[in-house]
Parts: C-alpha cells; sequence; structure tokens
DNA sequence: ATAATTTGCCTAAAGACCTTAGGCAAAGTA
DNA sequence: TACTTTGCCTAAGGTCTTTAGGCAAATTAT
C-alpha cells in the first residue's frame, strides 16, 4: 500500500490550515488524518498527542507571525514602526484566525522560552527606543502595547465590537494615535 | 429511588464551580454529572447541550461581574472609578478564573444582545463623564477600555508576563495612570 | 540483486465524552 | 386514591484519543 508521506512538519503546517478553517479548538487528530486520508493512529508516529499537535502549531504561528513583525519593523521607528507592527498582528489574526488563535495557546514554561515569544518581545521593544522611554520603564511599556493588541484582536475578533456604531477600523487608528502620543509623552515615574 | 434535586440553576452554578477548579474548557456534561452523583444523560433535561451548559455559564459570570462592578463604579468618579473598574476585573479573573475565561465565550448575537454586555459597556461609559472625553468619541475610548482590560488580564493570566523582571503589580498601576492619563488629555480629533 | 533492518501506516481495542430515545418511579394534582 | 407530570435511569450509537502489535514498503548492508 503506498504511503502518504507523512512527517511532523507536514502535519503541523496542515493542522495550521486546518485550524484557520475551522478553528483552532476545533483541530482534532481525527480531522487530520481524514485531510491525509489516513487512519488517525498513524498520526501517532509523528506526533506524541493532541496537545503535541497543538504546541506544534503554536509554534509555527509565532514563528510565522515573528517573521512578518520584523519584516514590518525593519527600517521603520517612530509611529511609522508603532502602526506597522500592530497591523501585522491584527492582519494576520484576520487572515489566519485559526493560527493566530493558536498563538495564545498556553505553553509550559519550557516550550514557551524556546518559542519565538522572546523575539516578539524583542520587536516590541524596540520600537520604544524611537520614543524616549526611560529604561526602567521599557517593560511597562512593552506590556502595555502587548496588552492592547491582544485586547483589541481579541474583542474584535470575538465580535466584541460587533454592533456598536463607530465602524472598528477608525476606533483602530484612534487606538494607535493614543498610544503615540501616550509614549511621546510618556508619564516621568 | 430519591431524586438529586437538578435544576438549570443548580447546574450552571456548579458548573461555574467546576470552570474555576479546573477550567472553562475542561467544564464536561460527565464531570458535572459525577458532581451531583447522576448519570449524565440526567443533566438533558435541564441542559440543552454541552453549548449551551457553557451559554449558561458565561451568561451567569457576565451577569456576577457587572453587579460587582455597578457595585465598584457607584459613588466613584475619575481616576477613583477608571481603578475600582479595573480591578474589578482583574480580581475576578483571579478569583475565578474558569468565570472569567467563560465571559469571553462566543456568544450568538441573539444571546449575546440579551447578556449584561451592555451593562458592562454601560460602566465604561459612565467612567468617561469623568474625563473630557467628546461624545462622538465614546466609542473609541470604550473600545480602548475594554481593550486593555482584557489584553492586560488575559495576557497575565496566560502567563504572558511570567519571566520578565518588574512585578505585574506595578506594570498594572503604571498601565492605570497612562490610561488616566490619557483620558485627561484625550486628543482632539 | 538479495537479505536484513528500519520505518510507516494499518487493524484492534479500550476509555472518555456527547446526545437521543424510551421506561419506571417519585412528586404533584384531581 | 387515581391520574398526570416530571426527573432520573438504562440502552445505544457516534466522535475523539491513545496504546499495542503487525505487515509491507523503504532503506541500508551484504
Amino acid at each position: 500500500m503506498a504511503r502518504a508521506g507523512l512527517s511532523r512538519e507536514r502535519l503541523i503546517r496542515a493542522a495550521a490550515e486546518l485550524a484557520d478553517e475551522v478553528g483552532f479548538d476545533q483541530v482534532t487528530a481525527s480531522a487530520l488524518a481524514r485531510r491525509f486520508d489516513v487512519k488517525v493512529a498513524s498520526l501517532y508516529s509523528h506526533v506524541k498527542s493532541s496537545g503535541d499537535l497543538r504546541t506544534g502549531i503554536a509554534l509555527f504561528a509565532l514563528d510565522e507571525l515573528a517573521d512578518r513583525a520584523a519584516d514590518a519593523v525593519a527600517g521603520r521607528a517612530g509611529k511609522a514602526a508603532l502602526t506597522a507592527l500592530a497591523n501585522v498582528y491584527r492582519d494576520y489574526a484576520r487572515e489566519h484566525p485559526g493560527r493566530y488563535a493558536a498563538t495564545q495557546f498556553r505553553l509550559d514554561p519550557q516550550t514557551a522560552a524556546a518559542s519565538a515569544g522572546r523575539r516578539h518581545a524583542q520587536m516590541t521593544r524596540a520600537i520604544l527606543r524611537g520614543y524616549d522611554v526611560p529604561e526602567p520603564d521599557e517593560t511597562h511599556a512593552v506590556r502595555l502595547l502587548g496588552s492592547v493588541f491582544h485586547g483589541y484582536i481579541g474583542l474584535e475578533m470575538g465580535g466584541g465590537f460587533s454592533h456598536s456604531a463607530p465602524d472598528t477600523e477608525e476606533t483602530w487608528s484612534r487606538v494607535l494615535d493614543a498610544l503615540d502620543a501616550l509614549l511621546a509623552n510618556w508619564p516621568k515615574s
């Protein structure tokens, strides 16, 4: 019987696509097996468990997203960099909702440390260099930016802004303006 | 055989407690049945489905949280109100992680409209009255506050701030300072 | 080229969960 | 006390996860 040519890489890639189509938490070993026209048990040679599969998607997405972010901030500074980074996150979430969701999958500390998480923090930090945020406050600012991006995207995708009047594009740009202003006049501690 | 005295109310209450103990997405009809020492099928007279159960928890949590929020903002204005509201959310998330998670469960528009969601938006809006945010910008500000609260709590609970230096309490208070300052000098559109 | 080994996918099976259908006994009503 | 309703039960079919053991295809060695 011909082989299907499975591999951890291919499985995770396909699982990421599946996540975008049906939602991250609907990603199931069975569905993935079906997609490869293979029996479920066959996946277990390549992936330790269902959780391991999810972890794989998360790491993949984190990495892909970090690559895009790095591209976006390269050669930009100040508000241009801020906007570019923010839009990368938001666009990624819209384009690849499943992968974006995977991005928030809780990883154990080990795995998290080895993930692209650091790169993300690093990039946000880089943006602050275009502003006058004093060094000891950097982490606070990084966390604030992370919160706003993550929070806004979460609410927007979750339909939290659905039935209110002004469209979300405008709010988004106002939010970025506000963040820019805030970083520009960072309150002296 | 003596009856267990199930009811939709009791089931949802217990499910909310279960959620806090094992996590919202580990809330399962089976686990709940076990807790009542009852067969799983018995739940289906009181609850339409597993999803219906989750919806129930979500509505319950949304309501409980809105009550706490209302208490907190009552008699306060300006920064005091802002801080109080923000802390209600954060404290609730820490005290009742499962219920807080339920709060973000995606409801269908019908159900969402009938939920306490409006009350939440209303309270955030009320806080803006202590600041000079022009009326047409209110929605933008409400969304920004929601994003920051939701985003910060999500990252903090998800361990996103775990292995960085300054403690999260300080960041939190700096974030609230920043929001206060931002609302106080809301940029003219 | 053939033999030996490794690897990949399969079948089988057991456990957990969800959900529906139909039954019997307890609670509530006539 | 007889009748009706309601609550929890058993039974059963379906999905998903995971482990164990087998056979055949691919790879490597002879």
